[in-house]
DNA sequence: CCTTACGTTTACGTAAACGTAAAGTGAGAG
DNA sequence: CTCTCACTTTACGTTTACGTAAACGTAAGG
């Protein structure tokens, strides 16, 4: 292997458009992130390079947006994820923010199930009448 | 059974704080979902009276801000409930809503779930390092 | 060189979900 | 009658999560 080779391939980057297209999301969706810290790539001149790491972040903040969580509350979470070198003092905190997030999001799996069962009641009541009314075609 | 004697007992009412303190929301709150119309409770001169069914609205309110749900998209929620009377092309209309909300849910479902299974493994994961630490009291 | 395309910063605009202050109403206590 | 207390309406203020417009940089293509 030559002299200073890298190990890893060539990392492959992404443009701020290809990533918006990939999420749905605006340019300047994703730049709000960054401005919020949830994203921080790197420049190239004055253009932003995103990288797969930065692609997975934005996987989670989508996951978390789904489930209704703040910007600043996905920040907190994407925190959690970069446990790598903590201090005690600071691992007792991440600790205790995950327990608190799996609290709330144990109360969460509740509610998804029990409105769940309540539309899938429904769902049946409006069945069960429009079959009686024989107008249950399409 | 004297003559006009109602079958029902006097049905408990509340006033807008009682149930402010009940859900832990503001007055103003509560007055905001009638504006939106997520409540339309009577009046007994310009009071508002509510009743055990906008104790019940609200509860399920509660439980679709939990779920992240806009007023509005609880508002449409809250529709569902009341398929009594609907008419056919009405009710083909709740069951298409009723199902949009099922498979959005159920997504949700699948999100929660799986980022219950990501804090637990970081939750390990802390647990593991502050024990190698000898830091695991308290 | 000019245009086009994509990127950038700066900054004001907006909708949602209330907070908050101002000013008035009605019923009961003293 | 006055005071208090809870309730009312009206209306402007605030935060979050972006949208949108302006003005500019830069590289590629004709």
């Amino acid at each position: 292997m030559p002299d200073g080779a890298p190990v890893t391939a060539v990392e492959e980057t992404y443009t701020i458009s290809q990533l918006a297209e990939a999420f749905e999301l605006t340019p300047r969706t994703i730049r709000y992130y960054e401005d919020e810290g949830l994203l921080t790539p790197r420049r190239e001149g004055q253009q932003r390079v995103y990288t797969h790491r930065d692609w997975a972040r934005l996987k989670l903040i989508m996951r978390g947006k789904r489930l209704g969580f703040t910007i600043a509350g996905i920040k907190d979470f994407l925190d959690l994820y970069e446990v790598g070198d903590a201090q005690v003092p600071q691992m007792r905190f991440l600790l205790s923010s995950a327990r608190d997030r799996i609290a709330t999001l144990e109360q969460q799996l509740r509610d998804v199930q029990q409105t769940l069962v309540d539309l899938k009641e429904i769902e049946g009541l409006v069945v069960d009448h429009l079959a009686r009314k024989g107008a249950l075609d399409a």
